[in-house]
DNA sequence: GAAAATTAACCGACCGGACGGTACAGCCTT
DNA sequence: AAGGCTGTACCGTCCGGTCGGTTAATTTTC
């Protein structure tokens, strides 16, 4: 995405833009800081969460998400193929919940699957991934449920 | 990347890149293909194996990648980006593997599950995601293993 | 309290470098 | 001779970043 793209969708001119980000590198990262407060308002506070709490809110938000930050995640990504700490944030954040999570259950292994599985999801949303059809769409959400809550 | 960059790390000139790439597109496109044949004989051949099997094979690749080359997967994944039939020939692969497993698997759910992790693992080495430490791993595999082995 | 000065927020024309692609004159192997 | 490649030079476009305004608010000065 170009800073005119981001401009003009915000409203703003390109100036403008780059008064408030002085470079594109600063404008993606306050995009993915605001990504991560939203996601963060959708999962809930992960402190106070067990596990099975945490990876609910995270399974959910998964298929909750509308495509309207798709394109935005996609730029992300693609920024983050020339710089790499782009996404530390996105790490940090993840790395607090998984250990949360892994600290607070009684099957770690477990956990990490569950994890690794929602993770899954998200890439196949996002790159338009085979998904297994409609009908597969239900039992797969009811199958993680159930494995999720065995984690506490 | 650039195609200088291709150039200079396969030997040739600019212009011989481009005499075998007419385009960057045909280049990142040739390069995805050739990346999906190294992946297919390391995976086998899918239709003669049994589900089990076949995500067997997908879970060992995923710790073998360090013969595939990371750099160039997120070079793909940025170029997708901008023009997303670029992963068509990775979603027809996809596709046709999982096709073949869904049918042939007596859980689909479960299998979609496993499927999901691996693609989780991918996106989690290939974007240096948190994994929950080295601890970990090797009871992530095991337990993977374990659900990959009741699915046929 | 009006005029003047300063600041904040923003605009948009412009610049320069990067990069995809072209053109073409050779060179080397078959 | 021909196909495959090298090397160089070049063109056009795209895009990040700069910079000199402009406008409105806020503060300072008299």
């Amino acid at each position: 995405m170009t800073i005119d793209a981001v401009a003009k969708e915000s409203g703003l001119s390109k100036g403008g833009v780059l008064y408030n980000y002085p470079t594109k590198k600063a404008l993606l990262s306050g995009l993915l800081d605001q990504m991560l407060i939203e996601h963060r308002e959708l999962v809930g506070k992960v402190s106070e969460q067990s596990p099975s709490q945490t990876l609910h809110g995270h399974l959910m938000t998964v298929f909750r998400s509308g495509n309207l930050n798709e394109d935005l995640s996609m730029a992300i990504l693609a920024a983050s193929a020339s710089d790499p700490r782009l996404l530390d944030p996105l790490r940090d954040e993840m790395t607090s919940h998984l250990e949360h999570i892994l600290t607070e259950t009684s099957d770690p292994a477990g956990a990490m699957i569950a994890v690794l599985a929602i993770q899954g999801m998200r890439f196949q949303k996002l790159l338009d991934l085979p998904n297994g059809g409609a009908a597969l769409r239900e039992p797969i959400i009811e199958r993680l449920r159930k494995i999720i809550d065995e984690l506490d």
